[in-house]
DNA sequence: ACGTGTTTATAAAGAC
DNA sequence: GTCTTTATAAACACGT
């Protein structure tokens, strides 16, 4: 396997579309006008403050990642601009880019990542670990133009992507944070699914521990087996074990992929999410920070963030910021988008292109 | 009405 | 060749 690795020659590291410098310093375009409004969490978000910290954003964005992926290993294809703290409503985030005019016209070929890595990387950028279907919409069709089409396809496919997933967990808004959708996260213990750098077939499908025997596709998350990697016990294709009903005593709900925070009520922690408190512990998730405030971090002590694959292309990587780790892919440099630039006016360059697909190039070893 | 979320089905490609 | 993973489509339910 290890496709992801071929991938490090793909064309478009040195598409014609690239700038000279190889950095992102192309005027990162909204060429559909992607509604930068702000998604309803937002709006209560005290954030704002948060993210006009401009600067401190870019620092702060860095914090928030993974130590790992401040700490660096050259990113496979290009340094994946990483995501502006506009990104993650949640946390905060204030989406206000001006749009530019789109002066890109090169084709925008499909990028060689499944909508399971696209989906984890957006996650993995925004500050609290967690975006509402809409903010991951929005990050895709940022940064990949070729996402700017199609949007019912992929869309479709994204949200059933987040459905499907055992990898993928949803957050439920608060009660008093009103808004469309839920919150998407990570599970705590997907976190290596993309590990050996391919981020268009991951080695195996994370999958929660479901227990065949009770039907519970979940709770079976649990302990042990939480988080464990299991080959396809439930495809799709194979009958679900069940559609268990939800213990009635519990909080959290259970099953497989969901998690349902109840704000007023003591949530039991599933135990296999439970393992992972620690790493809450010595280094506190945004969410907990600000998100937190309405999630009530305390019946929810294991959030999911520790995401600490450091492998040269683990998906943290390839949205690692560093420019000073930037390798010779002659593409794209600094990570900082071009969003956050015209955020917090910080434009370094005026030339920053979020974007990170800027030309055009071939699918690395997966032809086809 | 529309967005979101779930589920089922099918096809294709990749991995073993 | 078989199994797994991903992509896509579509139907349906539900909430805003």
């Amino acid at each position: 396997m290890n496709s992801g690795l071929s991938m490090n020659s793909m064309s478009y590291m040195s598409a014609p579309g690239m700038t000279g410098t190889g950095h992102m310093n192309a005027h990162y375009v909204n060429p559909v006008g992607v509604n930068h409004s702000m998604p309803a969490g937002l709006s209560h978000s005290p954030a704002g403050a948060m993210v006009q910290a401009g600067p401190a954003g870019i620092s702060g964005l860095g914090a928030a990642l993974q130590p790992s992926m401040s700490a660096i290993s050259p990113p496979p294809y290009g340094n994946m601009p990483v995501m502006s703290p506009i990104y993650g409503q949640a946390c905060g985030g204030i989406r206000s880019r001006e749009p530019k005019p789109y002066r890109r016209s090169y084709t925008h070929a499909k990028p060689p990542y499944s909508y399971i890595s696209l989906i984890t990387m957006a996650i993995q950028q925004s500050g609290c670990k967690m975006l509402t279907l809409n903010e991951i919409y929005q990050w895709i069709t940022d940064l990949f133009p070729f996402y700017r089409q199609n949007q019912q396809r992929w869309q479709n496919s994204i949200r059933h992507s987040l459905s499907f997933n055992d990898c993928f967990i949803k957050v439920p808004r608060l009660p008093d944070k009103p808004g469309k959708g839920s919150f998407w996260a990570l599970h705590p213990d997907s976190g290596n699914m993309f590990e050996n750098g391919c981020y268009l077939r991951r080695q195996k499908r994370f999958k929660t521990g479901k227990h065949p025997g009770t039907g519970e596709k979940e709770a079976g998350k649990s302990g042990s087996e939480g988080g464990s990697v299991s080959t396809r016990s439930d495809s799709p294709h194979s009958p679900p074990s069940s559609s268990s009903p939800q213990s009635s005593e519990v909080k959290v709900d259970l099953k497989p992929h969901r998690v349902e925070l109840m704000p007023s009520s003591p949530v039991r922690v599933p135990s296999p999410l439970a393992h992972t408190q620690h790493l809450f512990s010595h280094q506190p998730h945004p969410l907990l920070l600000h998100e937190a405030a309405h999630l009530k971090p305390d019946h929810y002590p294991h959030y999911p963030h520790h995401y600490s694959f450091n492998h040269p292309f683990s998906i943290n990587n390839l949205m690692s910021e560093p420019q000073h780790h930037k390798l010779d892919y002659g593409g794209y440099g600094c990570p900082v988008s071009g969003a956050l630039v015209a955020k917090t006016g910080l434009d370094p360059g005026a030339h920053t292109d979020t974007s990170y697909y800027r030309g055009v190039y071939t699918r690395p070893i997966m032809n086809s």
